[in-house]
DNA sequence: AGCTAATTAACAATCATTGTTATAATATAA
DNA sequence: TTATATTATAACAATGATTGTTAATTAGCT
């Protein structure tokens, strides 16, 4: 994602007006390395600026979208996440216990490319995603018991 | 997936009934590689034997894949998709434009794990799944419209 | 300051999936 | 082969995530 500043004028340039529930979203998201949940963002936002709907922020978020300033990821938790990395190629490491969802990089290109257009047959390979399952280093610390917080 | 006698068989020594809606779901499934959602799983099977609740799919589903027969896949087009192929280590393409799945057999041991486990800080890999997005074949020969039958 | 188009909030609506419960069907044993 | 216990089914309603609708508000320009 960009800064916010050239956000704000990248918003300018195609003429989206800069509201408060905006900037605020641009905020949270910025440098955000968590994956929020479109509820989460709703939530930090509202902390900060008292007041948003829902609405608005899945409506931001998919705009952000379309900007290319944020990817949105669906690693089969139930829920959307929202990430503002989209310059840096990488992939994701997914908690089976607490769902958090971190960053890996990973270069796929080479070897790894090749054995797939080996067997891809006639398909046209456009993107590689890898979602890695397992625990995450708090989960691992506190054995295998259910728990969810952040 | 096991054959079809074998599922009869272990629903009878799990104490579970062996009824047509449950038969014909795993006739649907058998050898299927379609990666069907649980709606055009609860089409075919209303097409064998009349009338089935869209409900008891999904119960039977969710059953089977408790009993390691099936497996849930969601590649993020909105809808679970149910894939027999549980014996045979695989990967999936994605059409971007159809959404038709496909597997794909991938040898990431080696190389690629060593990669990953690099990175992959103090997280425990449990899974690794790749999930590959393009144009399938059907897709690549028709230009780039929308369009969605099978 | 005032105008206009864009944005927001507060709903209702949707889609996939699961919960509830009364009825029906299977398996088993007499 | 029929009665019985138990599981499964169907027909709902309910849920959770996300999107549609619309009237009221606000940003940005003049």
């Amino acid at each position: 994602m960009n800064s916010i500043s050239n956000l704000v004028d990248i918003y300018r340039l195609t003429n989206r007006k800069i509201t408060p529930q905006r900037l605020a979203i641009f905020n949270v998201l910025d440098s955000n390395t968590d994956h929020p949940t479109a509820e989460e963002i709703y939530e930090q936002v509202k902390s900060q600026i008292g007041n948003v709907s829902l609405k608005t922020v899945y409506q931001t978020l998919n705009e952000l979208e379309s900007l290319n300033q944020i990817q949105i990821i669906d690693v089969g938790t139930g829920t959307s996440r929202y990430d503002p990395n989209v310059n840096q190629l990488h992939h994701h490491l997914v908690c089976q216990n607490c769902s958090k969802v971190k960053d890996i990089e990973l270069d796929i290109s080479g070897e790894m490319l090749k054995a797939f257009s080996q067997n891809s047959g006639e398909f046209k390979i456009d993107r590689v995603e890898v979602v890695i399952r397992g625990l995450c280093e708090v989960c691992l610390g506190k054995g295998s018991s259910k728990q969810s917080e952040l």
